[in-house]
DNA sequence: ATGCTCTTTTGAACCGGTTCAATCCATCGG
DNA sequence: CCGATGGATTGAACCGGTTCAAAAGAGCAT
């Protein structure tokens, strides 16, 4: 018996005669004969595994897309490295070299930011990549960019606010210069610009997408007389909403009745808070199936894939409580078309008793705007 | 140049002359030259890689976990390969196959619970194992067990609050059967009783540890008339916690004024609840850090390792208000030296301003009890 | 010049598989 | 009976390193 028919049972047994193919197999199973991966490896010069590179392991965005990494992968029978960066993701370029050395079939780099340095180690392999959510285009034939589409998110936040009757909405935007913080203001710009509401440089703020600067930020913007205070909030993701909760309790001001708070991500402690968050969903767990997806099939090159996020109402917003009458409201065109498109359910349920509600929502709350807006 | 003066000056520069291993080093920069850890391995023997098996990668205890072991791992210059079961972890014996096919050096099973069939698969392999918080002892010469004192957690919440004064204290356990759930209400039994305060049957429920069960088993403890309800409530973990807090919200109690809370685990989100919970630190990094050491150090085998746990002290434990007049207060010599036994700064510290408190607490958190107790 | 250390280098076996040309063997047609 | 056909099996090269006995060379004493 040949080492080479062994191996032809174990990879096409097809070609072997059953008799063969049994005795092979038996005593396999009577030997618990486990094949090296790590040979096989070295004899095919593929490993059916993938490297995937992430910064923060604590934060539940990162944990969806290990997650939905990890299912394609196992899926497709490959096995997965993740390598956990440092927190400034200064050691991104030694992580990818290790993954190299283990001649990884493709790397999936999910790090937050990513240091321009990987490039120099990327360019010399010739292995597959996919990076998410980067700005500039791949300076590399075989890198392909996956992302979310920020805009989207930032504009879906704010029509729903705009819909609601909200004239007055402030901004709180993350990190200043990275793409995915621009991109959401620039969102957050067009809603309001296309409901033909002038957007007060006073209302917005930028604060590092930490739970701290939200409610620095949040309590920066609410600090005011009622008349000049925005009546809703756009924070920049949901541990800033997390923030402005708090700045909202320091001032005594109730959510949704004198304030309405939206956040980005839809962490999945936001249908704990009180009131449970309104929030724009972004599958994270997509875009790690999806990288992954592009790895396995080989696909990967010079691609760049954009996810679209999706609005989930839940009991932080509601329709602006009425102005004191001495306050003449705007009487545009663009407010009366505003007040129109707001769904009828919508205000219901957010003005309904929250507490009753929160008892019986179900975790995943509901799905206002579907995939593609 | 033989290949095997090359693979020399990679391992053992020091028995190559100066200008042979020069020569080869500059070559190696110039064709940017990376060895291949596969074959290494083939030659070997040995991969310098382990495994790491993980359930729920969201749970911010297991997160810690893993950012435990990549450290020690990184330090080691090992890498890690981590492996997400599904939730039920019943594939878990698959993922220990995989890995055992990857040749890894060792292999770190912190998944919870952990099917039996496992030790079919590990019996066979020779790989060094740690297993976390496993009840029986290992059936196996080369696995070591590392858990945490889930006892002394349970006493030191019970503890903390009967320092403050608390004699209805109501429990809620996680779930039922499983040890680190018994072994937390042993300790909660013992410090009860070791205060002289009888236990009623009727203040104590089985959650799940999910936030859901919290609530459900927290109403159920408080719906009671004022003068036969607990007065704080031991919650077996963070997020039962929470649950308490949605029920104290429901019944219209303060917390702490009306009720004390505590949780364990310490999870990064008890600072932002609203008081931030005093609850149980359970160091999961360390355990990582610690399983993975044994792991690398080669000194995994029939050891048993347990962690100890801390109290944290924040803003949702007071003592208890005083009980209207006609209500005869317990007077036993245990009550006096229970009520002695109150730090005068916690009490101080937990009846201040929680709002101006909230500001300006780190996020850790006070610790009150150290290290061993 | 010879023999003896000691340092440096070499060559080949080996790790555990894959791959493929070559061989073996049974069957069938002529 | 012979040759052709085709399926099953074999043997050896190969992947990219490690390891170690053996060879080569250098330096020194005799």
């Amino acid at each position: 018996m040949s080492v080479g028919t062994v191996s032809n049972v174990l990879n096409d047994p097809a070609i072997v005669s059953p008799e063969t193919c049994e005795r092979v197999l038996r005593v396999m199973r009577q030997r618990n004969y486990r094949p090296s991966a790590i040979a096989r490896s070295l004899a095919t010069g593929r490993t059916r595994s993938f490297g995937l590179v992430v910064s923060n392991i604590f934060n539940p965005f990162t944990a969806g897309i290990v997650q939905g990494a990890g299912e394609i992968a196992r899926e497709a029978g490959c096995s997965l490295l993740i390598a956990c960066a440092e927190d400034d993701c200064q050691d991104v370029p030694q992580q990818v070299q290790a993954l190299q050395q283990h001649w990884v079939d493709g790397i999936f780099l999910a790090t937050q930011p990513l240091p321009e340095s990987v490039w120099r180690e990327l360019r010399f392999g010739r292995t597959p990549v996919v990076i998410m959510d980067r700005d500039q285009p791949p300076a590399e034939e075989h890198a392909s960019i996956i992302g979310f589409d920020w805009f989207m998110a930032g504009r879906q936040a704010a029509r729903h606010l705009i819909g609601l009757g909200h004239r007055r909405i402030g901004f709180v935007g993350g990190i200043p210069g990275r793409s995915s913080s621009v991109l959401r203001e620039k969102g957050f710009r067009r809603a309001l610009a296309g409901a033909g509401i002038h957007l007060d440089g006073r209302w917005q703020r930028d604060g590092d997408y930490s739970t701290d600067s939200g409610r620095r930020c949040a309590e920066d913007l609410l600090d005011q007389p009622r008349d000049r205070r925005p009546t809703a909030l756009v924070m920049g993701n949901d541990m800033m909403a997390l923030g402005a909760y708090e700045a909202a309790e320091l001032l005594g001001l109730s959510v949704p009745r004198d304030l309405s708070i939206t956040g980005i991500d839809d962490n999945y402690f936001v249908t704990h808070m009180a009131p449970p968050l309104t929030t724009v969903h972004v599958p994270t767990r997509e875009l790690g199936r999806e990288g992954m997806r592009m790895l396995v099939s080989g696909a990967a090159g010079a691609q760049r894939v954009s996810l679209p996020t999706r609005l989930v109402t839940r009991q932080s917003t509601a329709a602006p409580s009425p102005e004191p009458a001495w306050r003449d409201q705007s009487t545009s065109i663009h407010s009366v078309s505003a007040e129109l498109s707001v769904p009828a359910d919508a205000v219901a349920r957010s003005q309904g008793n929250g507490r009753k509600e929160r008892m019986t929502s179900n975790r995943t709350g509901t799905v206002t705007v579907p995939g593609k807006e």
